[in-house]
DNA sequence: GGAAAAGCATACGGTAGCGTATGGAAAATA
DNA sequence: TATTTTCCATACGCTACCGTATGCTTTTCC
């Protein structure tokens, strides 16, 4: 009598990812659920990550999910990963830049870290810090990648002829002021934000 | 049986501001509970104040939780409330000197932002911002204490002889800093951090 | 001293979330 | 085609919460 309401088989996840030589492996998943983790802690923090939560969003039950991840703390595990891997990347690509270019460089970083359009990823960022907050795995990473950031910008600092002290306090005062100011809720304080910021920029880099 | 058979007012809370002079009142808890909760908050974030572990906190069950507040959201309102008067009286504290010490009082408000004995003051900050990011009051809240504090050292500045363009750029940039760096893990960066900060803090006032 | 209110405990229903058990369907493989 | 492996759905037990209902005990006040 049991029949089976048969609502929403997933008959067609034919996987077209980019398909090696007829991979023949389904290979669905290793990635795409930290794709959706990370879209989803962006949106709702490190508190609004839920595996059930997480599995809607991916269009499958959790019973999926517990095939794919041994637990919870494994998919954050991974969503940690994939993002400090991300942002070293991102790191080196925004500070390698030709010599007599650096302070060029520089400015262009500050505006990219304050510019809308990387909204989501400042969202990602201040998620994975408040995290970092409540989690030694996820300091320890946030640790890593800072450290990583002020090394790589404290070379072009160096490289553009200051001094490494110099150096240093310029390139943690560029990202706690790129961070600080994604904290904050200012965009009443002046009617030419434009110009705030650039004077910022100016005295972070310039001199 | 849809009556409310007894029990039902939350309504006639004891006035407890002064109603009886001296009178060894009860007095518990209309504030009380704030206290622990904004503790709770400093030590877990918006999404570990919960009602029943506040309660337990407090050595009592939610039962009376329940008497004292209409539900979590009438406490978290008094959370705010309780954080944005003590912002605005701290402030106003540390931004009042007398005419000629403006730079000299900048650089202590920088110095005791980032100080250690400062922790608990700067999780609260933490927590409260990142509950903002998530809820329109927390938000609102912040941003009328951001603005309050941006005007304020903005004054200081502009009493120090600078101009109004120049007095809002450090003066966003001042605790755009304070908070980046409560965000930042860069305590192995350099091993003479005082001299890093020093520096720091030159750059945003000084010149 | 006794009624009334204040202050709190206990029990309950309800939701959301984690992780497990188990079965079924689809794809891969023999 | 038959069997195994992959992938997912469903159901279950458990815990942590929120908010309500209903007492019980201590004050307060007359």
């Amino acid at each position: 009598m049991e029949n089976k309401p048969v609502k929403s088989p997933a008959r067609n996840r034919r996987i077209t990812t980019g398909d090696k030589p007829a991979g023949s492996r389904t290979q669905l998943d290793p990635t795409r659920w930290v794709d959706v983790a990370i879209d989803l802690l962006a949106r709702e923090g490190i508190a609004g990550l839920r595996v059930e939560v997480l599995a809607k969003r991916c269009g499958v039950t959790k019973g999926s999910f517990y095939w794919h991840f041994k637990d919870r703390q494994a998919l954050l595990d991974a969503v940690l990963e994939r993002w400090r891997e991300g942002r070293i990347r991102d790191i080196e690509k925004t500070t390698s830049v030709l010599p007599g270019k650096e302070l060029e460089q520089l400015h262009y970083a500050i505006e990219v870290y304050g510019a809308s359009r990387n909204r989501k990823g400042m969202s990602i960022e201040l998620a994975v810090r408040d995290w970092a907050r409540h989690d030694a795995r996820a300091a320890a990473v946030v640790e890593s990648v800072d450290l990583y950031r002020l090394e790589c910008t404290r070379r072009l600092f160096v490289a553009s002829g200051m001094s490494d002290a110099d150096a240093k306090s310029r390139s943690l005062l560029l990202y706690a002021c790129v961070f600080g100011l994604s904290l904050m809720h200012y965009s009443h304080f002046d009617d030419r934000l434009d110009d705030l910021k650039q004077r910022i920029a100016e005295r972070i880099v310039a001199r």
